[in-house]
RNA sequence: CGCGGGGUGGAGCAGCCAGGUAGCUCGUCAGGCUCAUAACCUGAAGGCCGCAGGUUCAAAUCCUGCCCCCGCAACCA
């Protein structure tokens, strides 16, 4: 009876090495994922590859390897940190399996079929020694083509194309009567915007003479296709579609990055599914770019971050806490090693790490380790200021995550946090200890810092899974608290025993480099 | 007039779409505490929310104009 949850990343491409903006979508998503999963929905997560394509070929022919080699051992690099990163995907796609390509198949058969694909001829700037079309942008300021292009030739060449043109004025109609469709809502403009002109059909392939590293055309084998009819259909290809209909995951959400909106998944991606009468995507969560002293991050500048220092040096949980705090989502955000040392040290050590280290040693100090049981009748209006705080925190938590706020959800669930720090100052169970005629308030106090923290960390896993899993471990091996509608404050079942009190985010003094 | 985003106490950012106590982290000053990762807690100083108009009982938030910064313009998340 629980929801289906569909949620998808992009694929990243293969011709280079993940960085920090590949890293960010897929916690963006996976956050998304477990908070779903946590609440009770059925959730499928797809990520994965996008492994065709002219540059693939040209950088294995430069390796001397074979292109599937080539992507093999790029797919190794990206596997293997999302994995680092405790991304929870459920699938894996690549598009190079034979489970999508059939798939991709099968929907260009379909599609010309019903006369949606007709051949045409491509005409334009074509540089043989880079082997690639060029287009007005690749003109220097001179207006010709720089030098590293060689001798420029001009082309022409069959090659399919897409219909586009003859459906643009519904999606304009579905655009405009969905504003949210795609999120943040601001981005919907932008895309009417790119509609005010006329979109040209789309080219969707090449011949095999020059691309021999796709799909092959099912109707024409002389030619492959080309590029987004290949990676967009991964998102119905893996939950499977038999050509008439899509899997009843679909429709889902597909998390991006702003560049691939349009017009990719904002027009491309809506007018495929059209035309093969499917659903459109529950929404397009676009988010934004990471920066680096303003500046966009690219490899030529040198200033792109590698997620793995960072994950090394303060672990995996600091890395999703600090990219899920830091950006608002949808707009773009400075990355800074100041900043997430900053956050790292202060929202994750001071504020909540420290608040779970002080809290279990002085339940293991006061009372050899085990959290008091006590009465209800024993709460004073103290214990209730502090619940109805948590709970609300955890709510609020809740309501922004549903919004897809993440970042405001945190700055609300670490109220919570600093809740607690508060509670414990308040009533300074340190005091209490001195004076045996303060027992039962102290077990109160003891019992509920620790019944907070573990109603704090159902949701903090969502985020920070690893750090959930040490504070569950450290209050006594409990099991996570079950989810509602209104959350319950913990109850812990007789002769709970913490564990060792270890900080969770010792402190780094070291300073980072620039 | 290409399209879009931004301009908020010393720094970096939320809040704006659904008007009504200006929030978060850091920094500064003054206290408290000592359970804890030299951490935690309390209080204070510091903002005419880019500028100018308008709508409204009420605007950081809506509308108009202007100034400055930054992205995008077919395949880099």
């Amino acid at each position: 009876m629980s929801e289906k949850y569909y949620i998808t990343t992009a694929i990243d491409y293969v011709n280079g090495n993940p960085h920090l903006g590949h890293a960010y979508e897929k916690v963006l998503t996976d956050v998304l994922a477990r908070y779903h999963r946590r609440h009770g929905e059925q959730v499928f997560f797809l990520t994965g590859l996008d492994e065709h394509g002219i540059k693939v070929q040209q950088s294995a022919q430069k390796q001397g390897r074979d292109p599937q080699e080539f992507c093999d051992a790029m797919a190794a690099n990206f596997e293997n940190l999302y994995r680092k990163l405790n991304v929870s995907f459920d699938d894996f796609v690549r598009t190079t399996q034979p489970r999508h390509k059939i798939v991709v198949q099968r929907i260009l058969q379909k599609l010309h079929d019903a006369g949606e694909i007709y051949k045409g001829v491509y005409q334009g700037f074509y540089s043989p020694r880079q082997e690639q079309f060029l287009t007005e942008k690749d003109r220097g300021a001179d207006g010709k083509f720089p030098e590293i292009f060689g001798e420029v030739i001009e082309l022409k060449e069959d090659v399919y194309y897409f219909k586009l043109a003859k459906h643009q004025e519904w999606l304009v109609e579905h655009l405009k009567k969905n504003p949210d469709w795609i999120f943040p809502n601001f981005r919907t403009k932008e895309v009417l915007g790119a509609l005010e002109n006329p979109i040209p059909d789309l080219c969707i392939s090449r011949p095999k003479a020059r691309l021999s590293w796709g799909i092959p055309l099912p109707f024409d084998g002389e030619q492959v296709t080309y590029v987004w009819f290949d990676a967009l259909i991964n998102y119905i290809s893996v939950i499977g579609y038999d050509g008439a209909a899509v899997s009843d995951w679909w429709p889902g959400i597909n998390v991006i990055g702003k560049d691939i909106l349009v017009p990719a998944h904002a027009i491309y991606w809506p007018i495929m599914l059209k035309a093969l009468n499917l659903p459109l995507p529950k929404m397009l969560l676009v988010h934004g770019w990471w920066t680096q002293n303003k500046e966009k991050m690219s490899k030529s500048t040198g200033n792109s971050v590698d997620p793995l220092d960072l994950i090394n040096t303060y672990g995996v949980d600091a890395f999703r806490y600090f990219v899920m705090r830091e950006m608002a989502i949808g707009y773009d955000a400075d990355f800074s090693s100041e900043q997430f040392h900053l956050r790292y040290q202060s929202e994750l050590g001071n504020t909540l790490g420290n608040l779970v280290n002080r809290a279990v040693s002085m339940v293991a100090r006061y009372r050899d380790g085990v959290i008091p049981a006590i009465s209800e009748s024993a709460l004073t209006a103290s214990e209730q200021g502090l619940r109805n705080d948590v709970i609300s925190a955890v709510k609020s938590f809740c309501e922004n995550m549903d919004k897809i706020q993440v970042h405001i959800a945190l700055m609300e669930l670490w109220k919570g946090v600093i809740r607690v720090n508060q509670y414990a100052d308040e009533n300074a169970p340190w005091k209490l200890a001195k004076d045996p005629a303060n027992a039962d308030r102290l077990n109160v106090v003891l019992e509920e810092l620790a019944a907070a923290i573990y109603l704090l960390a159902g949701e903090i896993g969502c985020v920070l899974p690893e750090t959930a899993d040490k504070i569950l471990t450290q209050l006594g091996g409990l099991s996570p608290l079950a989810v509602s509608e209104n959350p319950q404050w913990p109850q812990f079942s007789a002769n709970t025993k913490v564990g060792k009190a270890e900080p969770l985010f010792p402190r780094i003094e070291i300073t980072p480099a620039e």
